[in-house]
DNA sequence: TGACTATGACTGACCAGTCAGTCATATATT
DNA sequence: AATATATGACTGACTGGTCAGTCATAGTCA
């Protein structure tokens, strides 16, 4: 059957001689081939879909308002994901993996361990608290055990190479005599327990009682190395 | 005595709370007068909405799945609350309250600050870590957000009493020599940052890699107040 | 009996996913 | 180079299903 214009009303995309095609998008790229426009695309779905859901979450989140953040017909979606589902776990990995290959990228071993301690700090404190990575962050705590998929991917992906990387800073430490309490390699997740705080807290109670983290995360070193005798 | 029917139910008859360990054996009951079972159909329909909120999440529970299980029919739900919202806000209420009070009913003030913040610690682990409350504090995390009210009321009435007893603790304890680390008094959300962690661990990634919260937790009470042999 | 309480069929809004049709761009032909 | 044809990215009206909230009716207690 044909798709029937509509019985009233001229039809909306029979407007003869109209030039702008595609007006809703801000800036006005001409992008040069369509590989490039279609990588343009699915960006411009993929950034407009993070705030979405980050705002909604999963379930409240409206396909229709993604398509219309990212200047986008909904129909076009669907040529870039399979579902509402499989967006929302790709979604995922597009943005969780750079993240992580930037925070493992470590700086050369020099220096102490807590220099090299303090330093993932200050990367996660810049990339992740109080940023739209932190609040992915608390969107997959949130949704994790709707999607086991997702919760998989990030444990096998975030969480288990992030224990295992503390823990080889805490053995690192203990050798050296940096750090006292030997049961901590057991433990890495004290390690990083008030950072992940620390990203919760930015979403939920910022507003209520801003946060130092930085500051925060400073006197959580003290108490795992031992006063630092400042710079 | 007038019920007043008004719009939304008066949370006064609420004693049955969560395991009502009064009523008389059994189920399906004697139900004495009309108070009386009211009371009990709120607290089935609270029961039943934990538990496909905690399983679902806000947007994505169905109130007739909670009907279903609360063994009620759709209607009778909006007898007891105004509305889905205002159900999940009184579910978040109802269920803190309790937990918050029990939790903040001190021990007597006898012994060593250590031995006072295992005793916390202890309550926390087995009333809150694993269990359904657990997944409740997950869920508030969550839905945060999206609840303005929720989280004010929670940030009211759970965090920033926590943090103000946990402040009180660490002044106490550096007041008695009990532990070194001063400034641990401006950031209490470091004592309790592991304990939190445990909870959301539990919910998330239990299955790949279970964690004794106990352990952990007597690990960093070590880091704070010094090496001490255990049990 | 009369007031109060419970029920569940029903309604209307809402939304994920579809697909016939369009048109800018790429490729083939002259 | 200019013109014709092919491709497939893109669109958005539409469908089918879902579900929050309502209310006429039935049931229950005092």
């Amino acid at each position: 059957m044909t798709r029937k214009p509509s019985k009233t009303a001229v039809p909306s995309a029979i407007r003869a001689g109209a030039k702008g095609p595609v007006p809703a998008r801000s800036d006005e790229v001409p992008a040069s081939n369509r590989a490039t426009r279609a990588a343009e695309r699915r960006a411009a779905i993929v950034e407009a879909a993070m705030d979405e859901f980050i705002a909604r979450g999963f379930a409240a989140t409206r396909l229709d308002d993604i398509a219309k953040r990212a200047g986008v017909a909904k129909g076009t979606i669907y040529l870039h994901f399979k579902d509402k589902e499989s967006m929302f776990e790709e979604l995922v990995r597009t943005v969780i993996v750079p993240v992580v290959t930037r925070l493992t990228t470590l700086p050369p071993p020099t220096g102490t361990v807590r220099e090299l301690v303090e330093t993932f700090a200050g990367n996660f404190l810049k990339e992740v608290i109080g940023t739209r990575r932190g609040d992915l962050v608390r969107l997959i705590v949130a949704e994790g055990p709707r999607f086991p998929s997702v919760a998989d991917f990030y444990y096998r992906e975030v969480v288990s190479r992030g224990i295992a990387a503390m823990r080889a800073l805490i053995e690192l430490g203990i050798a050296r005599g940096e750090i006292r309490e030997k049961d901590l390699a057991r433990y890495p997740q004290i390690l990083v327990a008030p950072a992940m705080i620390a990203v919760i807290w930015q979403s939920l109670f910022a507003r209520h009682a801003p946060l130092d983290a930085q500051e925060m995360l400073r006197v959580h070193l003290d108490l795992i190395f031992g006063e630092r005798r400042t710079t």
